[in-house]
RNA sequence: GCGAGAGUGGCGGAACUGGUAGACGCGCUGGAUUUAGGAUCCAGUGGGGCAACUCGUGGGGGUUCGAGUCCCCCCUCUCGCACCA
């Protein structure tokens, strides 16, 4: 048997016996443990992030395993998406063929890298058997009208020529490939979610202190709750079709409403149009909204840009006082929030303010700060957007704003039927539509006889046609595709048309954790009853990037199948854990932009191409910046363990972690002193029985220091895992220390010291396990301990009393600071202790000629005379 | 602008409810062994000082016998949101 650590043998040895056992899937009876890790999109290649998200993962896995959970570890694949059919178009590769490809690859590589799966619950979302269940909920949501069409103005990228949802725009850019984006008004497939946005919010309180608390705050943001009112203006336009009609606003501030001196119309408004039309005003205004509407968007959504309006000519009627108010047309007034009209109220709202100025509005204060200094109209700079006392608001003078008064304000309103209290929430229905090929096919049909048609549930999948072009420009290969289009209407029988637009890949993903439980079922998604025992699910890895996208739609989804009576849990997860990026040095030179490693001369921080100057910066790997690293190299050097040790004990794994090749040789260097140490003990601990808990006899103080540190170390990784954020960097630093303690003392030489020699050796391998699993089970197998795998075997007991400590150093301080030490037996009296550090010379030194007024002692740590 | 998080040696990071700041690792220095080593082992390693001592957790105040930790003000960085009525 070899002596060295062959890491590469030793490794495919166990992963091999890893399959052959079946080790990572479901066993036993101890109670259910559903570890999730977010499924990759195979691109063909895993990257750091990755490496860390499934590290972190593998490392719960294996710990409840030996906790003796029934622990449920799947893995699959979010195959549909838009870089499979790219390259398609670039190389003519149908994206079934490639993805498959680099499905296999990555699976590949995922064994190879130790990750424990059950991979025969291995899932891929391009899969029909797969897909078939998508569209199968899509038709549940559509019977609920929980799916609908609507037409509506939505983001358009030019470059993935697909619409995109409002998660996937950042910074008006399409989240994907970074292109601004378009608005357009189409008519798309859309999910219900808005009217979910008060559940949404209020399943927020039972994840409290089990998600990171910025990812339920992220959420409640995105969420976007907002109370106020909702008000109607009347419309004052003699001679227009809407004269008479009622525009209803939404306000957070309805006392303001005695303050309000215009009105603001989105320039995509429906009204605009019939205002204006025939008034000598109509070319103009209609012009204005043109530009208004095409204005670059970033340009628009910026608070900075100028703000641009233009009058109608027109005025509505303020219901509170019956003045009239001119009504404008203004470009920060957007159609998607509230409804699209706005009471402007300069003296109370920065941008009314601004708008007013500009086109020299009349501004009327209605709440004032401080009576004694009253806002003075013609000399105000900026808004008053905070409370004060009510002025010229008819009954209301004299009473606190905010409260008080929108309370009123909306009550009266509501008596005399011109509004109502209002909650509105940002978050709007989820655009499911994409033009594109590689995505699950709506499953509908139009027909002009019976119109938007289900396609029945035997008839699904609606598979995705083969023979399709892909071409760089134009309509997506579906909606070229004859064959596919052209169909019969499931219910009358006539030619119809197929829906050619197929599922954003979110909707795949907002379901794949039910499907895991039974991945082959032909007779539904997933089964109720084994759902029971499964979900929510555990605990959750993954990115935080996901946070108001895939981790909204995933609770959404979750809800949607309680209602529909399919799943009992509302929410998905019942804990979430996300893992930092992962960062590494990035050279960038001023003319030759970001340089690899390999492109600089290290020495002198110069370019090897100019020989100008070289920055750097510790940043997110990444392709652009040429800091990425390939962790395929890194398991070929240095194995699985040390690439799975290094990454966890870089820093806590939620902040962002730096990658450093010289720490991953620093943690290879430990596995290798571990490996030849614990080793070369093995033959001299053979049959041994090891040290128990109560066990009496004598042991050196080496060998009682080992058990300490060892046992310590024990409760501190117990801890990691069961209470304390997974701090799994201070974990490995405890098998740091309890090897640093283990060698220094020596050879074991009495019956005691082999018994603790062997008990120390057996707890290093368990708590190491998690992190370095294959050299964990060689180590475990030498040790001739029973059973297939150290997995299979429970995890250790804390010993208490191996903790304790006879003697103790107590620090002296006096006045505060540190002037000496004195060892004295572990739980001393005050007394004696304070007596014993009197008289420490170097304590006497700085008592000498002072009277002591106080003396603080902590118990086993220290002591403060305070001194005059 | 709003919200959140973070600033500790040359570097990554430790420090549980206020109690010996710098665990553990990297790097560095010296030594041993070696034909050699980006191998291994031993010792040292926050700054200043021969020493006694002193200064040190982004900066400035405060509370306390005692502050990296609590409070107030400020600076810097990262992330999220951003004309949301």
């Amino acid at each position: 048997m070899s002596q060295d650590y062959d890491f590469k043998s030793l490794e495919s040895r166990w992963q091999a016996k890893w399959q052959e056992l079946r080790l990572f899937e479901p066993h036993g009876d101890g109670e259910p443990y559903y570890c999730l890790m977010m499924y990759p999109y195979p691109s063909g290649a895993l990257h750091m992030g990755h490496i860390i998200n499934y590290s972190i993962g593998d490392a719960m896995v294996r710990y409840h395993l030996m906790r003796g959970r029934r622990v449920l570890t799947p893995m699959g694949w979010d195959s549909f998406g838009l870089p499979a059919e790219n390259h398609a178009i670039r190389t003519g590769t149908p994206p079934a063929e490639s993805t498959k490809k680099c499905i296999d690859a990555m699976r590949r590589q995922m064994i190879r890298a130790g990750f424990g799966y059950d991979w025969s619950r291995e899932i891929a979302t391009s899969h029909p058997g797969y897909y078939r269940w998508t569209q199968w909920l899509f038709l549940k949501f559509f019977e609920k009208g929980l799916a609908f069409r609507k037409r509506a103005p939505v983001n358009w990228c030019s470059s993935c020529r697909t619409v995109l949802a409002n998660e996937q725009v950042h910074d008006d850019a399409c989240e994907r490939c970074g292109t601004v984006v378009d608005q357009k008004d189409l008519e798309q497939w859309f999910f219900r979610m808005s009217s979910y946005a008060q559940r949404l919010l209020d399943g927020h309180e039972q994840l409290q202190g089990k998600w990171p608390d910025r990812v339920i705050k992220m959420q409640k943001a995105w969420i976007g709750r907002s109370e106020g009112a909702r008000l109607e203006f009347e419309i004052v336009a003699p001679g227009a079709e809407c004269h008479g009609e009622k525009i209803p606003v939404f306000t957070t501030r309805p006392d303001t409403t005695y303050g309000v001196t215009f009105f603001s119309l989105a320039p995509e408004h429906s009204l605009v149009v019939d205002l204006v039309r025939g008034t000598e005003r109509e070319q103009e205004v209609l012009e204005a909204c043109r530009k208004m509407r095409n204005q670059d968007r970033v340009e628009r959504a910026s608070e900075e840009s100028e703000k641009t309006g233009v009058f109608t000519g027109r005025h509505v009627r303020n219901p509170f006082d019956g003045s009239l108010a001119e009504i404008w047309v203004c470009n920060y007034v957007l159609m998607d929030y509230g409804t699209g009209a706005v009471m402007a109220v300069p003296a109370h709202d920065q941008r009314d303010f601004l708008f007013a100025r500009k086109y020299g509005l009349p501004v009327k204060v209605v709440i004032q700060p401080s009576l004694e200094e009253p806002l003075a109209e013609a000399s105000m700079t900026e808004s008053h957007e905070g409370g004060g006392v009510q002025v010229a608001s008819g009954p209301l003078d004299g009473i606190d704003s905010r409260v008080e008064a929108i309370r009123q304000m909306t009550s009266y309103a509501k008596e005399q039927g011109f509004g109502d209290f209002s909650v509105h929430y940002r978050l709007k229905d989820w655009l499911l539509s994409r033009q594109r090929y590689w995505g699950a096919p709506i499953p509908i049909v139009y027909c002009e006889e019976c119109g938007i048609v289900p396609v029945p549930e035997a008839e699904l999948p609606v598979l995705l046609p083969k023979e399709v072009e892909f071409r760089p420009a134009g309509d997506s290969p579906l909606a070229t595709c004859e064959s596919f289009v052209r169909t019969r209407c499931p219910r009358c029988q006539r030619e119809a048309r197929r829906e050619t637009d197929t599922m954003d890949t979110f909707v795949d993903s907002s379901w794949y954790l039910y499907r895991y439980l039974s991945p082959g079922d032909e007779e539904r998604p997933f089964d109720a009853e084994t759902a029971r025992n499964w979900i929510p699910v555990h605990q959750y890895v993954g990115g935080i990037e996901h946070a108001t996208m895939h981790l909204i739609y995933a609770r959404f989804f979750a809800m949607v199948l309680h209602d529909l009576g399919l799943l009992e849990a509302e929410e998905p997860f019942q804990r979430l854990f996300c893992q930092g990026m992962v960062c590494a040095r990035a050279y960038r030179c001023e003319t030759h932009k970001w340089l690899s490693k390999e492109e600089i001369d290290l020495d002198g921080m110069t370019c090897k191409e100019c020989g100008g100057p070289v920055t750097s910066e510790m940043t997110k790997m990444s392709k652009t910046k040429k800091n990425g690293v390939s962790p395929d190299a890194l398991f070929e050097q240095y194995g699985a363990d040390t690439v799975h040790t290094s990454i966890l004990f870089s820093g806590p794994p939620d902040q962002s972690v730096d990658y450093n090749e010289r720490s991953v040789r620093g943690i290879h260097r430990f596995l290798r002193r571990f490996w030849d140490t614990l080793v070369s003990l093995v033959p001299k601990v053979s049959g041994v029985e090891p040290w128990t808990a109560g066990r009496s006899g004598d042991l050196s103080g080496n060998w009682k220091t080992t058990r300490r540190v060892c046992h310590g170390t024990l409760k501190r990784v117990t801890e990691a895992f069961d209470k304390h954020g997974f701090h799994f960097n201070t974990c490995i630093a405890g098998s740091m220390e309890s090897l640093n303690a283990l060698r220094a003392a020596g050879d074991p030489k009495t019956e005691e010291e082999r018994a603790a020699c062997r008990e120390s050796i057996l707890l290093m391998t368990q708590i190491l396990a998690p992190f370095a699993p294959h050299l964990a089970e060689e180590l475990w197998d030498r040790l001739e301990q029973p059973g297939p795998s150290i997995f299979r075997q429970p995890w250790p007991c804390v010993d208490q009393d191996a903790l304790a400590v006879e003697e103790v150093e107590i620090a002296v301080q006096v006045n505060g600071k540190l002037r000496g030490q004195i060892r004295v037996p572990a739980g001393v009296e005050k007394e004696a202790a304070l007596a014993t550090a009197r008289e420490a010379a170097s304590v006497q030194k700085h008592l000498q000629g002072k009277t002591i007024k106080r003396e603080i002692y902590v118990p086993n740590r220290l002591i403060n005379f305070v001194a005059r």
